[in-house]
DNA sequence: GCCAACGTTGGC
DNA sequence: GCCAACGTTGGC
């Protein structure tokens, strides 16, 4: 079992998002880095943990735990035109992206980058690492525990209780929380 | 909006 | 295969 910490743009596609979504599971279309890409085709087995994570936003950090939900697939997203992950130079018969599903499990209280980097024992967290741009990165067993152990700290309450009151409406689509 | 860091592209 | 130019990411 591994584990990986794996970036949403809220605006995109936020945890309250992903939680409404059937299942509290999403696709994890758009990626388009070999690296990432790589990982999501060859290294992610179904039951991985997931670190949900809010990037490029007023406050990024980690809010929710979740899991890989499916194996490998084509991303669809790239052969439809419409769409902003369009790519021309993917064939059906080769697909170019892979994806793979996630579903999210609880919302955790919020972790923030300074709450992280106050941490001794993450340190070495890959997305701390300055100039880090890598959307989905692997996460070490120990830097897991740690992580685990901080979710659950005293504040979970609270947030669980701002989720409540934010997300009522399963199904409820376009209510896009405030962008930065 | 700035800027550092990194990935990708394309000329050679 | 090198490398400069360019584009993108993402925190601040």
């Amino acid at each position: 079992m591994n584990y990986w910490l794996m970036k949403s743009e809220p605006a995109d596609c936020s945890v309250d998002d992903a939680l409404a979504a059937p299942g509290a599971t999403v696709a994890w279309v758009g990626v388009r880095n070999y690296q990432a890409r790589n990982f999501m085709g060859n290294a992610m087995k179904l039951g991985d943990g997931v670190l949900f994570y809010h990037s490029s936003c007023a406050e990024p950090g980690i809010v929710g735990l979740a899991q890989v939900a499916s194996g490998p697939y084509a991303d669809p997203t790239q052969f439809d035109p419409a769409s902003p992950y369009f790519d021309a130079k993917s064939r059906p018969q080769a697909p170019r992206w892979q994806l793979v599903n996630v579903q999210v499990l609880r919302k955790t209280r919020h972790l923030g980058l300074p709450a992280l980097r106050a941490h001794a024992g993450l340190q070495d967290l890959i997305i701390l690492r300055k100039g880090n741009r890598l959307s989905i990165t692997p996460v070490l067993a120990q830097h897991w525990r740690i992580l685990a152990g901080l979710m659950d700290g005293a504040e979970s309450a609270v947030t669980a209780d701002q989720g409540r009151t934010k997300t009522d409406a399963p199904g409820a689509n376009g209510h896009t929380s405030a962008p930065s």
